[in-house]
DNA sequence: AAATATTGAATTGTGTCCAAAGTGATTCTA
DNA sequence: TAGAATCACTTTGGACACAATTCAATATTT
C-alpha cells in the first residue's frame, strides 16, 4: 500500500475536540464516505431504525451521527420527517463556490510560506493516486482524492481552523457534483492539480493565487451551468408543456 | 425598542436546516449567549443534569445541545467527562483571527456590491447600539454587538455559507477574549465600526479591505498579547523558575 | 366521480433506566 | 506520617419504551 498520506476527509478532528466512541467515528466515517462518493445519492431519506439495525446499534447512536452530519450539511433533517442526504439548491452551490474561492486563494500566501519539500512530496503522492485512478475510471475514488489534495493543501497553512472549515466545503462540493453535472465531465477534465504544486514549490504567491482562482472558476463552470431545476410549484406548467408537445397519448 | 435589527448571533438557520424543536432552540440560544458574552467563563463544567433540572427538560435534550455547541467549538466535549466551557488555545486564537481577516476582507467586494441604503441603515442602527451599551459601561452587549456587527456586514454579502462560519468565528473570537485579554482593553477602544460603513457606502472595495484588514490585527493585538501561556509540560521549569527567585520558603 | 375526512401503520421525539467510567475520600500499610 | 490502594459516590454513555407526529391508503360525502 506505500506510504499512504494521511490523506482522510471528514473527521479531521475525530478524537480531538468533540466526544466520540471508536463506533460512533466508524458508523460517521462510513455514512460520510458513502454521501460524499455518491453511494447515495442526494435525497436520500435515512430511516433511524434501518441505520441502527445496519451498524448493530440503537438509535441513540445512530441520531448523534446524524446530527454530526446535519451540522456539516451533508444530510437535511427536517422536525418529525427524518434525516436524507442534503441536495444543495443551485444559490447554495455558489456560495460554496464562491467561498471556496474566497478561502483557498486567500490562505495561499500562508501555504506558500509554509510549503516543505517532503510537504510537497506528500501532495505529489496524493495527485497520483489520483491520476491511478482515473486511469481506470474510479471516479468515485477520483472526486474523493481530488477533494483530498485541496484539503492537505490547506493543512500546508498551518491553520486547522481553516483547514475544518474547507473540509466541510469539499464534501459539499462533491454533493453539488452529484447533484448537477454529469459525472464524467466534473471530475476527469479538471486534473491539472500537478501545475499548482509545481508553482508553490516556485514560491510564486501571485501566481499560485491566480492559478486556484481559475481552477475553482473552471470547476463551478462545468458543474453548476444548470441554471434552475424545476421548483415543485411549476410541476402544473411542466405537465402543460409535456402535452404540448405530446398533444395525444399513444 | 424601536426598529431592533434582526441582529442576532447563533442560530442564524435555526428552523432551516438542521432539526431543532422551539425549546431547545431556546436553551441553545440560553447557552449559546452565556458563553459568548461571557457570563460562563471559559472551562466551566457544564453537568448534564444541572442544565436538566435547570431548563425543567430531560438529558437527552441538553446532550443534543451540547453536542450543537461543541461542534461549533463553544465547548469541549470529552469523552465519559462531561462537556466544559472552550478555552481556545493560543494557536486556537490566532489561527480565528487569521481565518476571519481572509474571510471578511475577502468577501468586501461582494458586500459593497449589494449594499444597499436601507442595508446601511441597519447596520448604523446596529453601531449606535452598540455606541449606547459603551456608554453606560454594558462591555457584555458592547462585545455581542460588536460581533454582531460583522456579522451582519458579511450576511449583506449574501453568501449564507460564509456567514454562518463567520458567526462560529465572531462567537469564539469572544470566547478567546473572555480568555486572553481584560475585559475593557479588548471591547471599548475599538468602535470605529462608522467609519467602515462610510467607505463602504462609498463603494471604495480596496479601502474597505484595507480598513478590516487594519481593524482586524487591531482587535487580535490587543487580545491575543499572552505569548504562551505555560505548558503543562513547562510547569516543571516554571517552578524551578520561581524557586530560583525565592530560594527559601517563608 | 372528485374532493375531503378518517383511520392506521410507520417513523421520529422524548423521558427514563441501567451499566460503565471517572472522581474523591477513606483506610491501610510501610 | 507519607504514599498507595480500595471503595463509595457522582456523572456520563447507550439502549429501551412510550408518546406524538407524519404519511398514505381507505372510506365517506356531495
Amino acid at each position: 500500500m506505500g506510504k499512504r498520506a494521511s490523506a482522510e476527509l471528514g473527521s479531521a478532528r475525530a478524537d480531538e475536540g468533540l466526544g466520540g466512541n471508536g463506533r460512533d467515528e466508524a458508523i460517521y466515517r462510513n455514512l460520510f464516505v458513502a454521501i460524499v462518493e455518491n453511494h447515495l445519492a442526494p435525497g436520500t431519506k435515512l430511516p433511524e431504525d434501518t441505520l441502527a439495525e445496519t451498524y448493530g446499534v440503537s438509535r441513540t447512536s445512530i441520531r448523534k451521527v446524524l446530527q454530526r452530519l446535519a451540522h456539516e450539511r451533508l444530510v437535511d433533517v427536517r422536525l418529525n420527517r427524518g434525516a436524507s442526504v442534503a441536495q444543495p439548491s443551485v444559490g447554495e452551490a455558489r456560495d460554496i463556490f464562491s467561498a471556496r474561492r474566497i478561502i483557498e486563494c486567500g490562505a495561499i500566501p500562508q501555504v506558500v510560506a509554509k510549503a516543505t519539500p517532503t510537504a510537497l512530496e506528500t501532495l505529489r503522492d496524493l495527485v497520483r493516486r489520483e491520476h491511478a485512478a482515473q486511469d481506470r475510471g474510479d471516479w468515485r475514488e477520483s472526486i474523493y482524492l481530488s477533494g483530498a489534495f485541496h484539503v492537505e493543501l490547506m493543512r500546508l497553512s498551518g491553520n486547522e481552523t481553516l483547514t475544518d472549515f474547507l473540509t466541510q466545503l469539499v464534501s459539499r462540493s462533491s454533493l453539488v457534483i452529484a447533484t448537477y453535472g454529469s459525472p464524467q465531465t466534473a471530475s476527469c477534465r479538471h486534473s491539472e492539480h500537478d501545475d499548482v504544486i509545481e508553482i508553490i514549490a516556485g514560491g510564486d504567491v501571485d501566481g499560485a493565487t491566480r492559478w486556484m482562482d481559475r481552477h475553482l472558476r473552471d470547476v463551478e463552470r462545468t458543474v453548476v451551468l444548470v441554471e434552475e431545476e424545476p421548483a415543485p410549484s411549476d410541476l402544473k406548467k411542466i405537465l402543460e408543456e409535456v402535452a404540448q408537445r405530446r398533444p395525444k397519448l399513444r
